[in-house]
DNA sequence: CTTGGGACCTGGCTGC
DNA sequence: TGCAGCCAGGTCCCAA
């Protein structure tokens, strides 16, 4: 699943390919892909326009447009952008083409990601929390962050608006290195912990953006190219293995619905 | 207000 | 081997 890591990668590897460039051709073949708009207007809007940069909040992919427009993209579970296809695409949504010739496409199997072309941006991730790779990411803010939740800490994680870009595996292999439980309460974390955490979290996103994500499920990478950040998971995606460091076998809870993979021993609760 | 649970979505896996 | 039903987890929405 694309979460920081991921996004943080195919904005990198796509800036190479379509920063200053034209948009030429847009292809919508799901018009769910396009929420709150006509598949005409949005490419009425797009075709023409020219991307001046790539910037990404949290898990959102934002294309700066020249006309100060931003087109905004969420690849969501299933969600990839793929360059210069050379056969059709199955799960193929929608399809731009550039002033240079190159083509992108957005894949998605599961059909749940979308695309928005805003005038403001901060109207999308206006209320995202920080960047945890940012200057404003201190102990201090998850501190005083957590302090106000008495959710569990893995729920907290994965809350886009107390912390941006943190999934499920990332949250869980951040706990895993912090020691710490996820049923854990946000607010019951020691002072110490709360430390710990935060260098878990800037080491475990910093690594995984190095090794270029972690393909697990459909994630590519724009070029077709793997990323490796999964071979290094100690917890994430190893349900019914043990745990790297102790030999116990990793448990499986439910936190907020949604499956958490911890080592019962390394972090207890 | 906070918190938790379901909907959306579909391929792949499980178990009968 | 066939197939119903569950599971995955990003965000949004609603109810307690």
């Amino acid at each position: 699943m694309p979460e920081l890591p991921e996004v943080e990668t195919i904005r990198n590897e796509l800036l190479l390919w379509v920063a200053g460039h034209r948009i030429t051709q847009v292809t919508i073949l799901d018009a769910k892909l396009v929420s709150g708009i006509s598949v005409e207007d949005f490419r009425r809007r797009l075709i023409r326009q020219m991307i001046d940069d790539i910037g990404r909040r949290g898990k959102y992919l934002i294309f700066h447009l020249a006309s100060g427009q931003s087109l905004i993209m969420h690849l969501r579970m299933t969600g990839v952008l793929l360059l210069n296809l050379k056969k059709a695409d199955r799960y193929a949504r929608a399809s731009f083409q550039f002033s240079n010739g190159v083509q992108l496409v957005f894949s998605d199997r599961r059909r749940l990601g979308v695309i928005r072309l805003v005038k403001d941006a901060s109207d999308i991730v206006g209320k995202l929390g920080p960047e945890p790779l940012s200057k404003n990411f201190t102990p201090h803010v998850l501190a005083q962050t957590l302090s106000k939740h008495r959710i569990p800490i893995k729920a907290a994680l994965i809350d886009q608006s107390l912390i941006a870009g943190i999934g499920n595996m990332y949250a869980d292999e951040a706990l895993f290195a912090a020691k710490i439980h996820p049923l854990k309460r946000a607010n019951n974390l020691l002072p110490e912990q709360i430390e710990t955490l935060y260098r878990s979290i800037r080491e475990v996103l910093g690594s995984a953006i190095s090794s270029k994500g972690a393909s697990v499920d459909t994630y590519v990478r724009p070029e077709g190219e793997l990323g490796t950040a999964h071979f290094s998971f100690k917890v994430a995606h190893r349900g019914g293995k043990t745990c790297s460091v102790c030999g116990t076998a990793i448990q499986r809870v439910l936190v907020r619905n949604r499956g958490s993979y911890f080592c019962p021993n390394c972090q207890p609760g």
